[in-house]
DNA sequence: CTAGAGCTTGACGTCGACGTCAGGGTCAAG
DNA sequence: CTTGACCCTGACGTCGACGTCAAGCTCTAG
């Protein structure tokens, strides 16, 4: 299929999938007009490519596990297998960080909606907006 | 205290917090020379801000929870309660979407690290990478 | 008094994933 | 053959939260 279907069928646009290719993550073949034609698995690949970069991965870090997975009975060249690993692990352990300031964020916003709406749920010693908190027990 | 103080206790450069104060996200006082006094209080801010931040909230965003936040007694101007919490509903949402596309990303990694480890876990037909995955029956 | 650390404002630089525009081929339908 | 949709390659623009550098004032210790 051509670049524009791809799009349709990712919900990505065009100019972002040449910039994937640009940046490795994608190897289109070409027509004889210079034309790309992608295959079917690139759907997929795009779907995890978006799904990586929405995870704060860098598109280099991207291209490196793309380039470093092992196909099928291959050893590709560069990054090795341990490096390769590596990189998960870091990119896994930030991920699972940036839940955690997500999940504390989200508890923060609902200290302010309670402290900001108005007294039905709460009008005892009504909690300070974060601002000015008493000590949330936090060693 | 002055800003090279609250720098060390909250872990911000000097430049970040004049460029929370230029965003109206903090309002210290100002000695004769020029010199800016930040109070307690403005230390929990600085963490509060940052963890917003962390969450993807814009500046200015956070600009209008703490202007609009009704203050033990006040009605503050600008936008008003309703207002607010409808971007504060706005905002969680997006968070909650945001912690479940991170899910997501990190079980893709777990996916693509049992592919690309040595046949110690996995030898059998072993789960191709996502670039090229057998539907995952999802729907 | 003087040095040095710390503070001020102003302004330009950065990084990443694209958006957007310009100028120009390709291709299928009528 | 022509039109209109689609594609190509540059190349510059964008947005946000700061980093960094410049030029100059302030404060404190010796």
């Amino acid at each position: 299929m051509r670049i524009g279907e791809l799009a349709k069928r990712t919900g990505v646009s065009p100019r972002a999938l040449r910039y994937y290719e640009q940046q490795g993550l994608l190897h289109p073949e070409r027509r004889p007009s210079g034309y790309r034609e992608y295959g079917e698995r690139d759907v997929r690949t795009v779907h995890g490519i978006r799904t990586l970069l929405a995870a704060g991965l860098h598109s280099a870090v991207i291209g490196e596990l793309l380039s470093g997975l092992p196909l099928p009975g291959e050893r590709p060249p560069g990054p090795t297998c341990p490096e390769l690993l590596t990189g998960l692990a870091r990119e896994r352990a930030r991920i699972t960080e940036t839940i955690r300031e997500l999940t504390e964020a989200r508890g923060l916003l609902d200290e302010i909606a309670a402290a900001a709406a108005p007294g039905e749920m709460i009008t005892a010693p009504r909690p300070e907006p974060f601002s000015a908190r008493r000590a949330p027990r936090r060693s």
